[in-house]
DNA sequence: CAGAAAACTTACCAAATGGTAAGTCTATGT
DNA sequence: ACATAGACTTACCATTTGGTAAGTTTTCTG
């Protein structure tokens, strides 16, 4: 037998995937509700309110890209290995759970009010990345870049290729697990071509 | 004496602004008839609905793209050249006109109704990217990769770096003018290095 | 200058939305 | 057995939203 699954938890993930994949005003708390076959005040007695709705949706989308990520970073790879595992890791998340990167774009692109914890929360990740790339420069297993410009081409890059199934359509390519395990594997060439100097 | 702007591109104007900055569902007509300082029937007059005006929207943020993207493109240019080309023309855009490159995306990710247009005019100019592309690669001057996949990345990272102030802001870098220079002549580095055989 | 079409505004309206207030049901501890 | 607290639902409510209907003013045209 199952145990069920506490009703503030399916709310949190239904809002996810709503915010995530529809955004946040696109997303009524009827539309929610209806989906969980509960009423809107249901949600109300969770969460106070919309936003607060969104502020522990955020939190638990930073909790998921964090352990997606953190379980792909071998603290012991070095070189280019480590930076496929993470595009690795964000393509997978991104085939799983796509909701969850969408929200981070949504948040990233509109700042907001309750977008601080997620702000910092990548922070401290790039900032990580950051040293990491640095390392790998000094060390001359990487071309000589600006880090964090060259992070957020990466960044750009992966994101956007994990996310943009309209852009694939509009390039003649299905969105399907193929094209996308395709995708991943060009996207981690490019990358390598980018990245490794000869 | 400057001629006066009629109300009809007025009205695209702002929302073309609101809605590829703050995105449709989160713009009401009122808010944009008041920023106008006219009435939202006045907005209905022109557009009979605000599907209608986003389809109107849309059809002039294809029009801008395509002119700056046509700008750029020299037919004669070869090689790496007409990517840089085209990267600065992106570049220009987004700083200039933000909003542009924000509908486009917004209306890339969210599929829907009135993307037909968009998405046929991308597909257009996709397809003859593919094939400068492939000529280029054919010639020897470029890296093989897939070229669709190619131009996905490389679209995702112009588009991306040009377009997510907040993801430079986590980065530590300030999104002003002399920052988005630099990331543009990082992002061409970066590309010519994925791009060019050695 | 008449009048008709264009470009609006004022006045509404029904539906949707976020939120409040109060009640109901159920489990639990005493 | 009973009070109590948690987890809801039913019943509302004020505001916002996209949209309609009916005027009113401006502009063009014969």
């Amino acid at each position: 037998m199952s145990v069920p699954v506490p009703t503030r938890e399916r709310i949190l993930d239904s809002s996810l995937a709503a915010f995530g994949l529809r955004g946040y005003d696109s997303t009524s708390l009827d539309d929610l509700a209806s989906d969980l076959g509960i009423t809107k005040q249901a949600i109300l007695y969770h969460f106070s309110s919309k936003e607060h709705l969104l502020t522990a949706t955020i939190e638990l989308a930073v909790r998921e890209l964090g352990s997606a990520l953190a379980g792909a970073a071998d603290p012991q790879a070095r070189g280019f290995q480590r930076i496929e595992d993470l595009v690795r890791a964000t393509f997978s998340l991104a085939a799983r759970r796509p909701e969850v990167l969408g929200l981070v774009r949504l948040v990233t692109r509109q700042g907001g009010t309750a977008s601080g914890e997620l702000a910092s929360a990548m922070s401290v990740m790039l900032g990580k990345a950051v040293r990491f790339v640095e390392t790998e420069m000094v060390a001359g297993r990487f071309r000589r870049h600006d880090p964090r410009m060259l992070l957020l081409a990466v960044y750009s890059a992966v994101v956007g290729v994990a996310t943009e199934p309209e852009v694939m359509r509009a390039l003649g390519l299905e969105p399907d697990l193929r094209s996308l395990v395709k995708a991943r594997r060009e996207t981690i060439e490019f990358l390598r071509a980018a990245l490794i100097a000869d």
